[in-house]
DNA sequence: GTGAAATCGGAACGAATCAGTCCGATTAGA
DNA sequence: TCTAATCGGACTGATTCGTTCCGATTTCAC
């Protein structure tokens, strides 16, 4: 019921990402120092993103990376299944390989309530994510 | 992003339960042989659920389990949070040890997904999951 | 009152997944 | 052509999850 962590990173580096979007190329060990993130792990999840197409790569001396797709095209969904892959809280919603599928009556809510889950991700692109909301430490 | 199998279990334990809650009081292996779960496996879902407060355990000769609460004021909700702790998706929510909290402009998003998911489950009472649906297969 | 049976409760083991790290292949530029 | 910087994939270690087993407790029957 918790998101991984590869998942929080993958957020956060996508926020990173849309802020440099307009000043071009952005190296993942820059994003990295910019986010705090372990190096490493942010390489990690740029590979991850860019497998999935919400980055595009450009390697050699001078490359770097940029989003795929327009900042307001990504939403919150997207990135979350680019890391651990189809939202599914069961295993009944995407296949059918239960032990018990015939004689269980849970199944046919789950797809009600994978929807709703689907549905809060996917109304957040990642625009509204990536706006710093000149925040206001309350001490 | 996925449920883990103790929950699900635990979700169809219940609502075997629920099924025998007028008929008094039934044991984990009785509820184990009709969902055919694995008996050890059950075993640890009830006690977890008996831990939480939802089922109420009688020991001895001729014990056995029973609902704690009416079927209609247990949700999924309760559940899931029963085997699997607090719904939080990110540690963001509950607790404030992340080590970029304070440049985190996604933080402040987390809460309106929680909301989003805790709610579609606490939506779904255990009444009507265990609700047989008079399932008609389609070939 | 005693014995026996049946039950839940917790603890221990094994497996799988996840997080983190490192090195190699590729590519653009000089 | 060479160099340098980058991404991409593979490996190791750790944590958590799933499963299983055994012991403590309680009730019923005699």
């Amino acid at each position: 019921m918790r998101l991984s962590n590869l998942a929080d990173y993958a957020v956060v580096t996508m926020c990173q990402a849309a802020r440099h979007c307009g000043g071009g190329k952005v190296s993942a060990t820059e994003l990295a120092h910019e986010s705090g993130l372990p190096a490493p792990t942010v390489q990690k999840v740029v590979s991850k993103l860019t497998s999935a197409g919400l980055l595009r790569s450009s390697r050699g001396a001078g490359g770097g990376l940029q989003l795929a797709r327009p900042a307001a095209a990504i939403s919150l969904a997207d990135i979350v299944e680019a890391v651990e892959g189809p939202i599914a809280l069961t295993a009944c919603v995407e296949g059918e390989d239960c032990a018990v599928h015939e004689k269980c009556s849970v199944k046919p809510h789950w797809p009600i309530v994978n929807s709703a889950l689907r549905g809060a991700l996917a109304d957040i692109p990642l625009t509204r994510l990536a706006q710093i909301p000149q925040v206001k430490e309350v001490a």
